[in-house]
DNA sequence: AATGAATGAGCATTCATTCAT
DNA sequence: CATGAATGAATGCTCATTCAT
């Protein structure tokens, strides 16, 4: 069913389109990269870029996409070969952003610079930090034990924002800090502190204080009934 | 010593140009942000801007310059009256972040669009970012006892480092899920996590396992002796 | 192999635009003229003028080079059809300047305004002196004699400048005084100087004045030879 | 007399002003020039420039004046201490053209930028070159002779004109191929045509041909008398 | 006389996009 | 599907000049 003629030619424009924006947007951001330097970098003219994905918005969907799948196929197979300890696979994943920074340097455009934009491509970028968070939850979920399946899941759904936004911020440091930050120097204190939170639930659980508290106000969610 | 006439002008335009353009690259992205919507927006003509500030660039650099100032205004004035706990210090912190989101936002937008920009500014920045660091250091520094000196050098370094991260982590995701996040419960996850990886690391001192991963690599600062 | 449909319109634009960009350089300078003028003169918008040309100085160099186009196609007619006598040579010259003064005057715009410009402007521009030159040279050979060869070549070469120089200066004359000078007039004087000039020569090869001065800046070029 | 206080420091503006755009302009042209460069080069501000000189136009009309006045007191100089053959003294004008080019600069920029600008200026440029012209013809008289009064001032007022040309000539070569040109050698071809065309009008002024042509056309002036 | 600040028009150029072939 | 050309609005910035102090 190998695509020919025409149709394959097609297929190619898209793809050096596609790669060429990807490493351009996430090099400049989105406003300063122009579609003649897309143009250029592809070597495709600017009319097959509007033929192929309709306005620049559309191309940076299509971009983000490209590049979610990308990370999600890297993710996938963390950890298939090799069962491992949550440390290590907190280090893997870690190691797999670094290696495919582009998604999130692209989410970080996307959330600085088109907040305004198409409300399908924010749409799509949550769907897709959601589906990561999930993906964190089920590995994270053989680490975490609570009396009630109500509670535990308030603590997993914790422990994982906890953990995407330890990864948010650690790609942030190395965008902002280069030089100073080793990858696996950070994703150590990431695994630090997930196990830290994690000790420190089990702890409180244990011998829970304030229990005024924890009546109060039921729509600040889950944390209520786990982290303090 | 109050300026008047044209000297007074001046800084008039200066001061309104700067909250405009603050207000429209923080919202918009710097790319996005064209000199004549500041100037639109600020009721100064774009030559005055450039009277005052030479360049795009220019303003930009000023406009970050300014915001660091409120952060750290902001900053400065946590806990001065009243003596608190580690919590207490880093909830107000990130109240003091969500009240005045514009410093961190810009940073971000630093580092996503101005990578290749004027050197000068990235320097500030991570001026700016360092004293940050310094900051949090000198407040965690109670809370952090270690035999050598050298070693409590070590855990304050990355237990700032960490706080940075989680703040970063903390501020994308309530860029990216604005509607899901409140700052008082993403907050209660910071703390959580700090408390936990210092605890972690008061164990690990008392007992420590895998003593010869230690002797390795020298050159991976830090965490090598503090965080394993 | 006519061109049709947008390739003729793209045509008609370059020529609309140079045609109008010619004039108005040539009028008012390369400096004073601005793009949008050209463009309005010619009936084309800016951007259109950017596709066709790529910058300003890319459509100076382009109107350069059509002027000593049109200038050397009315070079090359004369004499074509009847011999005729030196006098008449330079005379039939300098009509053909003061018919096509575009080239002449873009050039001086060129040294006047444009010295630090695209080398390759300046590249092309000499180019195009040494090629009116070498035509000229050709001209004058026949009324020049020598005792050797390389003798020959050095009369030729500096009778030919100085037919360059006479030709500048006449032209110079008649950009500022331009109600005093007729060409007519002016012709005969340049055929009076270069006839003088070459009777001079002979006469001095005749009898040789001044013999010890000749042997003495031998990086002094031609003129050591034949003019002293 | 001697100027005190702010008439002092006036004077001194004005001599800042004039000499950096003196050489601005003679280097750039006119347009390119802003009067922006000129304030930061004097180290004087755009208004006091102003005050100074009223308009850019002023400025540039002063600028000539005094390129003028500097070049006349050049000239002025030559041959005042030591008598000298024509050869001599047209040597030397042209190496005193060539240390001082800036003028002659300047009258081309005036011809190619500003013939439409204000009339006094060009007025001011004429009355120059037509006091240049006289003081060479003043130089050249000795050399020239003729059966009438009249004859020999059409004769002279011609080969001034031509050595004006000349010099011009020289002027733009040396402008276009400034590294091809010495002043020495070309001052050499502009000697050989000015006798020669001395020479040639003896010789023709002792057997006249075509003593038809002469009755011809009365409005064309002095060569209809002397050159043919 | 000089200064800091403003002004408004204009600059060369690029933008995202569309069109006819 | 791709191409060369066009479009009109916008870009960042500079211009000569003026103003009040």
């Amino acid at each position: 069913m190998a695509k020919v003629g025409r149709h394959r030619e097609g297929e190619e424009t898209r793809e050096k389109v596609l790669a060429a924006a990807r490493r351009l947007i996430a090099e400049n951001g989105y406003s300063a990269t122009s579609m003649s330097m897309i143009s250029k970098a592809a070597g495709v003219q600017p009319a097959s870029i509007y033929w192929a994905f309709e306005s620049k918005e559309g191309l940076f969907a299509a971009v983000l996409e490209s590049a979610a799948e990308d990370f999600f196929q890297a993710n996938r197979q963390l950890g298939v070969s090799r069962p491992h300890s949550l440390r290590q696979y907190l280090n893997d994943l870690a190691e797999a952003i670094a290696a495919q920074p582009d998604f999130l340097r692209l989410l970080l455009i996307l959330s600085t610079e088109r907040k305004k934009g198409d409300p399908r491509i924010l749409k799509a970028a949550q769907r897709i930090r959601d589906q990561s968070r999930a993906s964190i939850e089920e590995r994270l979920a053989p680490f975490v034990t609570a009396p009630t399946e109500r509670e535990r899941k308030a603590v997993l759904h914790d422990l994982s924002r906890l953990a995407i936004m330890l990864f948010d911020g650690t790609f942030v440091s190395m965008e902002l800090e280069p030089t100073e930050s080793s990858i696996k120097h950070l994703a150590q204190l990431v695994a630090l502190a997930v196990e830290g939170a994690i000790a420190q639930l089990e702890k409180e659980k244990a011998s829970p204080q304030k229990p005024a508290k924890q009546k109060k106000k039921r729509n600040e969610r889950a944390t209520e009934d786990s982290a303090v």
